[in-house]
DNA sequence: AAAGACAACGAAAACGGTTTCGTGTTCATA
DNA sequence: TATGAACACGAAACCGTTTTCGTTGTCTTT
């Protein structure tokens, strides 16, 4: 085993001073040329490279970067830190990844663990629980030492930071008018809970979209679900009372399961009845009949998440001016729908 | 914006030196009552909080643990890397995830980003790339450095350190016997090129099976895809022309989307055609109909791989034994065979 | 009263770098 | 020959901790 080599180490070797071996290896123009070859060509020789920690200590810089999220076996969340992964890399950045699993505890732990100089800046999505609760201490007192935060997706306005969201509203407003269009009537909506922000949005853009047409906007055709977990029963009976032509639904899982329920009493998708779902995951495109969906773009969101804070730690100027970007969904268009 | 304390403003503050308020904060038995609660009273309400950096550099311990994989938008994986985070968070570390999206180049890269100094210990499944060109001296480097390293699922046996792995010639001879047990004849296997550790292992099983029995293992019964990537024309026609009654596909997609071709020919599964994949993930549980998969338990492996690392970390002792973990598969019987 | 024991604290080194500010040569210039 | 650059390098501070090893002052002991 051999250890990792130090400027120390090389001075001693080459009778010179730590100072002059390190300015020697940055080819500062104080050192000449001899010393410098020699420097070096004794740091190559064995493999010197700096160490990362000191260097962090030395200029208050991690060159980290702290992805708080609720989940990673979710395909969107994936997809997301893989954008912020490629981003952050070829700047020069790593990523850690902390989960909180959806709840308020582990987001707040997470975030004290990495707030005492491990990372640069934050990237999160908040947990459903601390979105219910509407508790953002952590957040504020974060942003207050001067740690830039960006929240991305499920984003709350209670704290100045930046933000990244998908335009939830307008995609399920054209997802709604995509049914209308093609002469559906009896459009549902399968969603969470409200205090979830993004399904918030979509319900919202559910309704804009029927309240703008002929069609009567009925509550009773909105499904909620209290969590984020299927209930396979509440679905089934739902789909059996309301008999919609058309579902939408917030995510992929809700779209999938009720369409093998139809399938199995005998209806024909998209003929007898259409859907479209939240998310362009391997579900979607693998689900028989393949499922259009509104497509959230996560790759981007995470590199445009990640260019936000890079920036923002980067820059020198102390400007308090946040901004909220507006990604746009897109509609993609699979075979659960007429085409 | 309120920065951070330190040990030195606090010191300043109370009048005392800085390392009576280092140990006061420790409880040191040194420091008299008075002074303890002087200095814990003070630090509490300031807030103060260690630096996580400096504590690194003091002893040579970051408490990250480095995660390269080569794809995150990948079921299995995304499991494993919540196994690791879960155990490692319950003991203090955090995790720093590396995508070597399946390059040997970016591999190698992120490990010596890591290297000097960043993390504990590496927790690594190797890229398709690097298996293929079977270079492993960015490996070597690192244990001769004496970082730990455990490897999980894609290894090699020519690194010495811990490794994880599942039984993947077993998971594939049992469930090849699950068709012969079910009367099926003509079994296929869609796998893989060889390079990949696992689909040859997974191979392996399913020759073995054939072997074992009164069939005959036939080479053309075998389809290899030279990626992951899915060629469509390629299962299309292996399908129709080979006319197996079952087959085993090395992973999710391959089936799936094979069990959706038979449909439109209108075979019945499973009837008339059975399938197993490999990978407990969404697709399977949600295709229609459900496949039966042999699971990989990835979150126990993440756990185990953790667990692994990090006692090797925290050992003092310099012992040069590794030991190799083979964690059992299970099938997980759906309706893609009869039951 | 001298000696040791003990309590309570501070100085300083160490971790591994970066960077500022000397300092001692050498050389050309007046 | 004295002056002053220019050059090449080293000393030391600094980042924020931990920890060892003094150094005081007080108290007990003989």
């Amino acid at each position: 085993m051999k250890a990792k080599i130090t400027l120390k180490d090389i001075a001693r070797e080459l009778e010179v001073s730590i100072s002059t071996v390190s300015k020697a290896l940055k080819n500062s123009e104080e050192i000449s040329r001899d010393t410098k070859e020699k420097v070096q060509a004794f740091a190559k020789l064995y493999n010197y490279k700096p160490n990362n920690i000191a260097i962090s200590l030395k200029n208050k810089r991690t060159k980290n970067i702290g992805v708080v999220i609720p989940d990673i076996v979710h395909h969107f969340f994936t997809t997301v830190i893989r954008g912020i992964e490629k981003y952050a890399n070829a700047r020069g950045y790593n990523v850690i990844v902390c989960l909180s699993e959806e709840s308020f505890d582990k987001e707040v732990i997470n975030m004290e663990m990495l707030a005492n100089g491990s990372i640069d800046g934050f990237i999160m999505s908040l947990s459903s629980q601390t979105q219910e609760k509407g508790d953002y201490n952590h957040l504020k007192e974060v942003t207050e030492q001067g740690i830039p935060v960006v929240l991305f997706d499920r984003i709350t306005h209670e704290v100045e930071c930046d933000k990244v969201i998908i335009d939830d509203e307008l995609g399920a407003y054209q997802a709604t008018n995509k049914f209308r269009s093609q002469g559906k009537k009896r459009i549902a909506l399968i969603t969470t809970d409200d205090y979830l922000s993004v399904s918030k949005a979509r319900t919202k853009g559910y309704w804009k979209a029927l309240q703008d047409s002929e069609l009567e906007a009925d509550e009773s055709m909105i499904l909620k679900m209290p969590s984020m977990e299927m209930d396979e029963q509440a679905i089934k009976n739902f789909l059996n009372t309301k008999n919609p032509d058309a579902v939408l639904c917030v995510n992929e899982i809700f779209a999938v399961y009720s369409m093998r329920l139809v399938q199995q009493k005998g209806l024909r998708i998209p003929e007898d009845i259409a859907f479209i779902g939240f998310t362009d995951g391997v579900l979607s495109k693998y689900a028989n009949p393949s499922l259009t969906v509104v497509a959230q773009h996560g790759e981007k969101m995470g590199e445009v998440s990640a260019q936000m804070l890079i920036d923002k730690v980067e820059s020198e100027a102390e400007e308090e001016t946040y901004q909220t970007k507006i990604l746009e969904p897109t509609l993609v268009i699979r075979d659960s729908i007429a085409h």
